[in-house]
RNA sequence: GGGGAGGUAGCGAAGUGGCUAAACGCGGCAGACUGUAAAUCUGCUCCCUCAGGGUUCGGCGGUUCGAAACCGUCCCUCCCCA
């Protein structure tokens, strides 16, 4: 059977054993380890895809649950699928609606056969279940799809954590055997367990023997404390094969991507660059700041002098000040713009330091000269 | 000249006898944000030696146990007619 996606390792770094690679796709290859920007519905936020080509994003996200109440799964389907829908005519990725049990607990029931929603549109009944989901991301047509599943909270009992994780693995499956498409896209498996080391490894242990084309690791970054986020992805990389792309989800801060690394991470998304972003935070080579504050009002200099974007090479801070503060759109552009270009240059900068065996040395310069704070951005 | 409306914290605007240092919005000052219900959300925003105290609602005077609110007077804005 013809593959969707191949992955190819590149390099593994003496000192860290971390590792780059190329992800073949039908929409072309991508270096990994690699910052993936979110597009939940068919857009990164304020960004044209000219500018996410500039940019150097390699995979864009878009989001199952939220094309699936709008427009529909059947109109991105006649569109041609969600790329020529958008326009973007590199790799996509889409997400399962899994991150949505999650976020839309308050309006949302689980069960065996799948999850009813209560419409964030119009409150109308919806259930989406492991099939629905691949049906819909098979209309929508991204090069890689994810498995449905429940990304549970952080703290989370044993018995809930296991009980849903088994679930998670029979929505796996049923969701491989729902697949239409399995030659032209690819679909990953999901790591779940919460922050218990035999579940994660159970879990690992179970989506490997499914054979799924990439593996992720799910449930972190909800609420949980670095270190435990470290050790839930620490067990569930143990099991997965070096060979097949590991991607680890809703994951963004500096810190946490250079660790992802260090674990072989292969791929990261986040929501974080663009949301912070058009909240005015900004991430610069010196650390974080906020471009709302006064002091900004008057500073005649880029935002961040060693950064090669299209904001830093020919915008100030006092504009940048002056754009938030009257809450214009193009202010939210250039610093989602910068936002973005910063995380993707540090990737290229970490395979660069992976490639010349020296990814521990770059990793601490950047953790310390950046002087990120606990967050990490 | 005649008639009418009104002056409340940086701005706009509620409040028309005690529950009011005074709603709400804007502005300002901070904080949060990790597979996006997020151009969102939270806190603070008269002064001070700040679990307390001080001084306020155009000015002055009065009524009252008590006034931003009631009365008198003065000042100032805006609208209509001439």
């Amino acid at each position: 059977m013809k593959k969707p996606l191949t992955f190819e390792i590149t390099h593994v770094c003496k000192q860290s054993g971390a590792r780059t690679g190329i992800l073949h796709t039908p929409h072309g290859d991508v270096e990994t380890p690699m910052f993936m920007p979110v597009g939940t519905q068919a857009t990164v936020k304020f960004l044209s895809p000219e500018e996410l080509y500039a940019l150097g994003a390699g995979v864009v996200l878009a989001n199952t649950y939220h094309l699936w109440l709008r427009p529909g799964e059947k109109i991105v389907r006649q569109a041609g699928g969600v790329q020529k829908f958008m326009n973007y005519n590199g790799p996509m990725l889409t997400d399962s609606g899994g991150f949505q049990v999650f976020s839309l607990a308050d309006t949302r029931k689980i069960e065996e056969e799948g999850v009813t929603f209560k419409s964030t549109l119009n409150g109308d009944k919806l259930f989406m279940s492991p099939e629905v989901s691949i049906q819909v991301q098979n209309a929508i047509g991204a090069d890689i799809m994810m498995s449905f599943d429940e990304c549970i909270p952080y703290p989370a009992s044993y018995e809930y954590a296991k009980k849903s994780m088994e679930r998670t693995l029979r929505w796996a499956k049923r969701g491989k055997e729902a697949n239409q498409n399995p030659e032209t896209q690819a679909l990953f498996g999901i790591v779940q367990g919460g922050d218990y080391q035999d579940l994660r490894y159970a879990c690992a242990k179970e989506l490997v023997d499914m054979d799924f084309d990439g593996y992720a690791i799910g449930g972190t970054s909800v609420g949980e404390d670095k270190e435990t986020m470290l050790r839930m992805v620490g067990w569930s990389v143990d099991h997965l094969p070096l060979e097949k792309p590991r991607y680890l989800m809703g994951v963004g801060a500096v810190n946490d991507l250079l660790e992802a690394i260090s674990y072989q991470i292969d791929m990261c998304d986040c929501v974080l660059p663009t949301r912070i972003a058009r909240h005015g935070t900004l991430m610069t080579s010196h650390g974080r700041i906020n471009i709302r504050k006064a002091i900004y009002k008057d500073d005649f200099t880029p935002l961040d002098e060693a950064c090669d974007c299209y904001c830093c090479k020919n915008y100030t801070r006092a504009y940048l000040n002056h754009l938030f503060r009257c809450n214009e759109g193009f202010g939210m552009r250039l610093m989602s713009i910068h936002n973005i270009r910063f995380l993707i240059r540090l990737m290229e900068q970490a395979r660069k330091a992976i490639k010349e065996d020296r990814f521990n040395d770059f990793k601490n310069d950047v953790l310390t000269n950046m002087k990120f704070d606990e967050r990490g951005f």
